[in-house]
DNA sequence: GCGACAG
DNA sequence: ATCTTGTCGC
């Protein structure tokens, strides 16, 4: 049984920076999660292309660059079939609640440099699964009008009771996410993004969890960020340099097509 | 009162 | 998530 509420407010305001109206973010937040769809814009049984994201960073001193990547995967070719990156400067910190302001622009950035467009994409993080029901995989597809879905490796907020089963809403006991266990001992966190019932989403993740706790297109573009990442460190982030990073990721990426 | 807390 | 030494297991 695993607990969370979820960070409190006063928490949230003394990590945001200064000049930040948390009052407007959550605002936009409600307003677009009542334009989340939890129905399936697509048959889940017609999908083949899944692309997954993911999101590395490098820290030094005040500089913080952003490395992500997009893969997608065929299901019916059980390959990767194309991956893209982009490299960039990140501003805002992370703020559990907040994550979208963080790592929504390097997210599409890189879904934007993908040639072939899939028709579900899978993001690292929840969905429904948020106190203001808009965790990122939700603003990427209520913003881009994709069909999405969350999956996280640990929870925000909700309540599970079962080591498979809802995560419910703590207060209103909301269905709002599902928890499995693909690896051993490891929970994964699946809820809706957008675009997906919530037993889409759940049946389309198993079936590409081949043992591990995340999904072949996360996995894939996680470990591309992580490649990407051991060739940058050691050299320096000018504004010029970071540019020209992105531009040596953009032609690696182009030699995969 | 303290701590919880996607990446 | 990232940083980071030694340690455990295949």
């Amino acid at each position: 049984m695993r607990i969370s509420r979820g960070p409190s407010e006063g928490y949230v305001r003394s990590k945001v920076p200064k000049g930040f109206h948390l009052e407007i973010a959550r605002k936009i937040q409600t307003a677009l999660a009542g334009r989340v769809i939890e129905d399936d814009l697509i048959s889940i049984d017609s999908v083949d292309l899944v692309t997954g994201i993911d999101v590395a960073y490098i820290n030094r001193g005040s500089t913080e660059i952003g490395v992500s990547v997009a893969s997608t995967y065929s299901i019916s070719k059980s390959l990767i079939i194309e991956w893209s990156c982009w490299i960039g400067p990140i501003y805002f910190p992370y703020v559990p609640t907040l994550l979208s302001f963080r790592e929504l622009k390097p997210v599409v950035n890189a879904y934007l440099r993908l040639r072939t467009k899939s028709q579900v994409i899978l993001i690292d993080g929840h969905g429904r699964a948020h106190p203001y029901r808009l965790g990122i995989a939700s603003h990427f597809g209520v913003c881009m009008h994709i069909p999405t879905i969350g999956v996280a490796k640990s929870l925000l907020y909700g309540r599970v009771d079962r080591v498979e089963g809802p995560i419910l809403d703590i207060s209103t006991d909301e269905v709002i996410g599902w928890a499995i266990q693909c690896a051993p001992s490891k929970p994964t966190y699946v809820s809706v993004g957008y675009g997906l019932s919530l037993r889409s989403a759940v049946d389309l993740v198993k079936r590409l969890c081949v043992g591990s706790q995340m999904p072949i297109p996360i996995l894939h573009s996680h470990n591309m960020a992580n490649n990407l990442k051991k060739r940058i460190i050691g050299k320096l982030m000018s504004k010029a340099s970071i540019n020209e990073l992105d531009n040596e990721c953009r032609i690696s990426m182009s030699n995969y097509l």
